[in-house]
DNA sequence: GAGGAGATCGTCT
DNA sequence: GACGATCTCCTCT
């Protein structure tokens, strides 16, 4: 429960979350404009609250999948304990040491991937880690790859049940079908990419600011950034 | 709705 | 061999 989690003098998600945006499943992207390196070659936290109401856009022989960025949380590199990259660069981590804007693509609890941008110049780590999506186009595919039964068409109208899509960073990777074989280490600002991020021009009203959760290391900073009041949001409770 | 516990396997030491 | 930036099922209230 974020309310828990959250510290005094933070947001309380809770609260924010009586006005709900309306589930928008388009069918197609509008017009949208690819994200830079630049815009990545910056602190960790900077990042993470920017990319919120961006698109993260998969595209697929099958079509476009694409979400709206809801949640994210800040890594900071060598002196963050949470960080992967606070042990130095390993095979496994080294796309955070590399240049700003590409994919750090983690396999975890031997079920789930995560997808992280990588921050900051070359040869110096940090990352933002993508937690919670608001499946935008392509919901149907989603849920599909996700292994979720449709059974009634109404359910693409609720949130309770477009929640279980893209809410939570293995769930998100899987309904964008990211793995760490196809996309680790793969530029998020290339226009020959394939998964990109990018701006439809949507503005954030309020965004909320949390601990980190899911983790031990390093939990009592406030590093997790989400729209405030959107029901996309990842829940997990704090023990 | 909340909490507990198991599943599952890549990565690191 | 231990750990882990998670998810889902099951049980209890």
């Amino acid at each position: 429960m974020e309310s828990r989690a959250s510290p005094p003098g933070h947001l309380a998600a809770g609260r924010a979350r009586t006005h709900v945006a309306p589930p928008q499943n388009k069918s197609s992207l509008g017009r949208v404009t690819g994200l830079k390196a630049e815009f990545f070659n910056r602190d960790p936290r900077r990042v993470a609250r920017a990319l919120l109401g961006k698109l993260l856009v998969r595209k697929t022989p099958r079509g476009v999948l694409a979400g709206r960025i809801v949640e994210t949380e800040a890594y900071l590199g060598k002196n963050d304990a949470a960080a992967h990259a606070t042990a130095g660069k390993t095979a496994r981590n080294a796309v955070l040491f590399g240049p700003p804007g590409h994919a750090y693509v983690y396999f975890i609890y031997g079920n789930h991937h995560c997808l992280n941008v990588s921050c900051l110049p070359d040869g110096v780590p940090g990352c933002v880690l993508f937690r919670a999506l608001e499946p935008v186009v392509g919901t149907e595919r989603m849920t599909d790859a996700r292994g979720i039964e449709i059974a009634k068409e109404i359910d693409l109208k609720k949130i309770s049940f477009l929640k279980k899509i893209s809410s939570g960073p293995g769930r998100m990777a899987e309904a964008l079908e990211i793995t760490r074989k196809r996309d680790n280490g793969k530029s998020l600002v290339s226009q020959r990419s394939d998964l990109r991020i990018a701006d439809d021009g949507y503005r954030v009203r309020r965004v909320a600011v949390t601990p980190r959760i899911g983790i031990v290391k390093s939990a009592e900073q406030p590093l997790r950034y989400l729209i405030a009041g959107n029901p996309f949001v990842s829940g997990r409770r704090v023990h």
